[in-house]
DNA sequence: TAAAGTTGCTTGCACACACAATTATAATAA
DNA sequence: TTATTATAATTGTGTGTGCAAGCAACTTTA
């Protein structure tokens, strides 16, 4: 059947887990009015006191453009600021956003525990880091 | 540092897992004028002859809003058509459709040796298996 | 057979992310 | 010093996907 096809392809299941996964973050970071990603990016922030968009961007595996659309939304916020130096733009947090700092990484281990109670926090870890060295694999190839 | 928080986060690597894969996969399946998830929806209806929206999102896991505008556009392709039975709509390949089946299996087999030339065979398969798995898991517990 | 509920699909709106083109600044070569 | 090239960020635009609400048709219950 078809359905063997599918799941032998990394393309489509990739997808579908990132897809689940992705829903189960929103709504863990929802109570702290945050998308995952840019709590992400303000723990980025945070933990650097003055960083570029730059190195954002490569920290989070985003593209330039991206970073930008979640930095002004972060800025509309109030968590982190801009200061424009030469052609480079330094970012960093403000006391609003240290303090929601705890809170995302509660929301953070929240989700985790979430979904290692599902997967097994053996399986879960192991999983997540056999995913992160296939992106470190294949992005590297992509980019030459 | 950072890097070692946001590698054990599943949503974060699924999420980068997902954005590396699909890029190749739109790579690929540009050369025949499909993306890839619409390529898998035209096998789904190829396979079955005759199906209604709702199996579709079963097989490919995606919300009925989002098949239906996948169905728009292959209908404007000239590749499925639409036959309205009561309240379901009956979808079925067109001889255009079917005559892309073969260069839709050869994309397929083509993203799955790009990747696992560099995964390396045996690996990328079992991964695959394993991001499945964990999806079920997963997407059983999200709706109950 | 009429009212109430259920189901399949569609529509409006929104979000995340990307690519390509552009702007602004910096670095290098002539 | 000027011209060229490289880099950082932004902007316009497009794609894929989802949620919530709505519509249309079917099913059940009374």
């Amino acid at each position: 059947m078809l359905e063997i096809f599918f799941k032998e392809c990394l393309y489509f299941t990739a997808s579908r887990l990132s897809r689940v996964i992705t829903n189960m973050a929103e709504r863990e970071f929802a109570t702290i009015g945050l998308s995952p990603t840019s709590a992400f990016l303000l723990m980025a922030v945070y933990e650097k006191e003055s960083i570029s968009q730059k190195e954002i961007a490569q920290i989070l595996h985003l593209q330039p453009s991206t970073v930008t659309r979640l930095i002004e939304k972060l800025i509309a916020k109030g968590v982190i600021v801009n200061r424009v130096e030469g052609r480079m733009s330094l970012i960093s947090s403000t006391e609003k956003g240290r303090a929601l700092v705890d809170e995302i990484q509660r929301c953070w281990t929240n989700l985790r525990s979430n979904y290692n109670d599902i997967l097994g926090e053996k399986k879960g870890d192991e999983l997540t880091l056999q995913i992160f060295e296939a992106s470190e694999q294949l992005e590297f190839i992509e980019k030459g």
